[in-house]
DNA sequence: ACTATACTTATGTAAATGCTTAACCAATCC
DNA sequence: GGATTGGTTAAGCATTTACATAAGTATAGT
């Protein structure tokens, strides 16, 4: 599914790195791999897994390869979690609820 | 860092079938691995996977052990989303206005 | 005591990851 | 046109994953 690939990539400090960056607006991959302590080629093998992803947005002009974040991959990932989040807190709140009724029902 | 290991663990649809389970209510480890298209060991190292993350917290009494979910690991990972996604959106109002700026000084 | 249940540990393996170095285009620049 | 810059491809390698199967331990039921 997609939320693996998205998940997978949100898990390396690398491309999360990658990713802050690109939050403060498009970048080169040159620029991009300059702060990260690896090789050019590895660096952009993580792009590489961004944009599988569909974290990043690149596109090719004369030799400079740009690199965008498109938010709705992350945005999805992020709705899987609060999805959850709420399930868990809705179930809690019956949980108490019921212990309401046993308090109630043994005064 | 403990971000890795909560994204790591969210990018495997049979962890994220584990946490979805637990999310109705704990639940004993053969229950979490019967769904799982796969040995009990095997399910075993994914719930182990979710453990080492936080995601799951696990005790045992007599000879089964119990499974629950612990929601602070699934909201911290949804905060650097959610932080991020802002930080994009703070980026895309700023650009708007200085088009804006733009705008305004050529007519 | 004996069996079934619920895990647990050990070991092996095929595939995927994360990196490296070296060699290779293709646009710019001088 | 020759060097430089920016990126890409290729090949190789150590490690980690995601399973499997087999065997073992401890508790519960009869």
């Amino acid at each position: 599914m997609q939320l693996d690939q998205v998940f997978h990539a949100l898990a390396d400090p690398a491309r999360r790195a990658i990713l802050e960056r690109l939050v403060r607006g498009p970048a080169p991959v040159t620029e991009l791999a300059r702060p990260l302590p690896m090789s050019l080629p590895a660096a952009m093998q993580h792009l590489g897994v961004l944009e599988q992803a569909g974290l990043v947005r690149t596109r090719k002009v004369g030799r400079v390869r740009t690199c965008a974040i498109d938010p709705r991959a992350l945005s999805r990932a992020e709705q899987w979690i609060n999805a959850r989040r709420v399930a868990w807190e809705h179930r809690l709140d019956r949980l108490g609820a019921y212990l309401d009724t046993l308090k109630d029902s043994e005064s």
